[in-house]
Parts: structure tokens; sequence; C-alpha cells
DNA sequence: TCTGGGGTCCTAGGACCC
DNA sequence: TCTGGGGTCCTAGGACCC
């Protein structure tokens, strides 16, 4: 049997900025999404005063009226980046094969070793003394059961910060599965877990226990396969190869609304530089390119616009200027003036390994050389002096629209003039 | 005044082919 | 009265995840 541990740091936004400022242990602390719009990581002690995940900041201020401190940030994804680098690498000393599922959890094949629990129970004291970061470790026969482990290590205020479900009996593991709300199951949104609910299926027993052709008529073939799964039945592998993104986003609120095409497409430029920085990193090409702006949604009083173009390359390309240059047009066709903008969006498609593509009966290979060790160089200097360093003019240079990032911490880890300083 | 961003997979239906 | 059968590819939309 295949024994699989889902290792989840907790709260890791709002615990990474306590690594840094011990003075916020202890206490109510949320994570801000960009534009500081709306709470992404809570503190157990935030989740204790019933901030919910999503929730926009300025209502939780309201609705808590100062009565309770809160300490919010706005997120700072150089350091959670950074943070997780370091305890992935660590967790990857503990099993001969990872998959590094979310910038907070991965998975880790354990099967065959000598002692899974005792394993997992190394990692839980192990990773917050050498990160500072606190974690849960699930244990599982398959990869839903893991993750189910997981939550309920998580949920278990008094435990060890471990489960293990692979070691149950079939009796002991169902009286579990039989507590649990369906809607808890990997894979189980709200939409599916109301319409299973609304059949009589209401707990992970149930699931567990429909039968599979009935799954696959009334929901899906992915359905089916999570009832499987928590049988024991393995259908999803650990992938310890990250395959090559399929497509790549960039997008935005901005910090302020937005009305002229000039400023609009300064944000589209910087949005493709950054997308075409990812594309060139993972060595390919797009094919496509797409482009979308809207005003704000939760506007009533506003006239709206939404809209979005998907404009084909004549030969895919890497070139941030390409790309640029044919999201520009997009964004020409898309623009209609008399709207107060607060979004807009690029995403680079149908990609492409480098190399691999089919040449332009009309193209000049030479120019496109050039091109490519222009970005080459362009991305070696970004990659040195800092993401922004060397950028297309046709980005702006002030970013009014940019978003607001009001209360950042500072970035630890990754800039020397940031570091954090340690007083003994 | 204030409401995130970036992904994946599956399915149904239409276009098209022989 | 009666109007084939089988297949592929593409896309949009829906669902899920963190």
């Amino acid at each position: 049997m295949a024994i699989l541990a889902l290792v989840d740091c907790n709260s890791f936004y709002a615990s990474c900025e306590q690594v840094f400022r011990p003075d916020l242990l202890g206490r109510a602390v949320v994570v801000l999404s960009n534009n500081d719009g709306c709470v992404v990581a809570r503190s157990r002690e935030a989740k204790a005063l019933g901030i919910a995940m999503g929730e926009p900041w300025f209502q939780v201020r309201l609705r808590l009226d100062g009565a309770r401190p809160v300490s919010a940030l706005s997120s700072n994804y150089a350091l959670y980046a950074d943070m997780s680098n370091r305890v992935m690498r660590l967790l990857a000393r503990f099993a001969p094969r990872q998959e590094v599922y979310s910038i907070d959890e991965c998975f880790l094949d354990l099967t065959g070793l000598a002692d899974p629990s005792a394993i997992a129970h190394g990692i839980r004291a192990t990773v917050p003394r050498w990160t500072g970061l606190p974690v849960c470790v699930g244990l599982g026969p398959t990869k839903t059961l893991a993750k189910l482990a997981n939550r309920l290590a998580k949920q278990d205020a008094d435990g060890d910060g471990v489960c293990d479900l692979a070691t149950l009996s079939e009796v002991d593991l169902d009286r579990r599965l039989a507590e649990i709300p369906v809607g808890d199951i990997w894979g189980v949104g709200p939409r599916i877990a109301a319409r299973l609910t609304a059949l009589g299926v209401t707990t992970a027993l149930a699931l567990k226990q429909a039968d599979s052709a009935w799954l696959r008529t009334h929901f899906s073939v992915v359905l089916a396969r999570t009832a499987l799964e928590l049988r024991g039945v393995p259908c999803l592998d650990v992938e310890d190869v990250t395959p090559d993104k399929q497509q790549i986003q960039c997008s935005r609120s901005f910090g302020m609304p937005v009305t002229t095409f000039e400023t609009l497409g300064e944000a589209v430029t910087t949005y493709v530089a950054r997308a075409a920085e990812k594309l060139r990193a993972q060595q390919s090409e797009a094919g496509m390119v797409s482009v979308m702006i809207r005003t704000n949604l939760f506007r009533s009083d506003e006239p709206q616009y939404s809209n979005s173009l998907v404009l084909p390359l004549r030969e895919p390309a890497a070139d941030t200027r390409r790309l640029a240059r044919t999201a520009r047009h997009g964004l020409r066709r898309l623009y209609r003036p008399g709207f107060r903008y607060a979004k807009a969006g690029v995403a680079l498609l149908a990609l492409s390994p480098a190399g691999e593509r089919q040449g332009d009966l009309f193209g000049d290979p030479g120019r496109r050389d050039r091109g490519e060790r222009l970005m080459a160089v362009m991305d070696r200097i970004n990659r040195s002096y800092g993401r922004g360093t060397l950028v297309l003019g046709g980005a702006g240079l002030n970013k009014p629209w940019a978003m607001r990032q009001s209360i950042r911490s500072p970035h630890y880890t990754t800039r020397w003039d940031e570091l954090a300083v340690v007083r003994c």
C-alpha cells in the first residue's frame, strides 16, 4: 500500500510575517490580497474573531469597529516565495519523491519507508525549528485521504499536528469519514457539495460508498475518482516533476480608477512584460495573447463594461516587444472611452517549447535572433538588479495606477537593504 | 472610499471530415 | 412515412484548487 504525506504550513502568509515580527505571535494577524482588498491569510487568533477567508478588509474593519485589535499586512510575495523555498527544500530531505502542490504545501511519497508516522512527527518538529514556520502533516494511502488527514490534524487543536489515516482499520476510518461533511473533501467544491447534499450524499463516508457509475452519470469522472480515492484506490499520482505551464496570466486591479487609453496601455504593457518573463523562464513561446479590461463590478451606480479578446500571433513569440505590440492592438479594439476601469489583465496562450516553432515565410530570422539575445540580457539584468530595473518605455514610469500596498513588511530575506536586524 | 490573482481539468456542443 | 454513422478537433463554459 502506498503511504503519502501531505505537509501544509499553518496560516502560511501570516506565519511568515510572524517569523520576522515575534511581537505578532499570539495576536490576530491577517494578510491582505493585492490592493489591500481581501483577507487571504489569518492567524489562529484572527480566525477566532470570525474573520472569514476572502472577506473584504474594509468590511472586517467596519464589523469589528476597532473593538478587537487586528494587525493587517499587505501581501509580501517575495518574502513568502523565499520562505516557501526554504520549507520545500527542507521537506525534500524526508522522502525520495516530493510534489510541491502550492506555495505552502507538498505531497511526500513515504511508500516503503520504515516508519511513516515517525517521519511525520520528525517533519512536524524539524520544520519550525529550521524555518520558524509551523506545519501539520496528514498521512493516507491516497492523495485525497492524505489531504483529509491534514485537515483533521489542523482541526484538532489539542492534537500533535499529525493525523494518520493510513494505519486505521476500515471500520475506524469509516467511523471518522461519517463525521466529515462531504464539502470538506478535496475536489468537492460548494456547487457539487450542494448537489450531493440534495441527493442525500452528505458525508465523506456516503461519497465513499456511492456507486461509481452513478457518480459518473450525475456528476463527472472527477468525482468518481475522488470517491475511489476515499476507498484507498489511488487515482492521482505524485507528480515530482513540475510540468510547464499551459497558460501564463498577469492581471491586477488598479490602485485608482483608470480612464484613458494611454494609462491602460501602460498597465497592459507592464503585465505583458511580467508574463513574458515567466514564459521565457520556462523556455516557451506563446501562440496567442489575450487581453481583458473591466470596470469595477461592485459599483452599481456606475456604467459597467467588461470585455476581452484573443489575438493569434503570426508566429509564436517570447519577445516582450512583440507580445506587447499585439496586446496593445487588442486593447485598442477593446477600449471604450467614458468608463472608469478598475482592472486589466493579459494571458499568454497556446504555449509551445521555444525552438519548435514553425517558421514564418515572411519573417526575418536575423531579427528574431537579435530579439532573443536582447530579451536574455534584459532578463539577466532584471534578475541581478531587481525586477523593473530595465523595462519597456511603454510600461510607464510613475505608474500612479499601480496597486496599493500600504502596509507591506520589508523584504527581510531577499534585499540587502531590507534585511532583518537581529539584536542579541 | 474600500471587494485578489493564477492556475487546471472536464464536458457539451458545433464544425468538419469521410 | 421515410432523411446514416462514426470520428476528430476546437472552444466556451463550468467546476475545482490554492
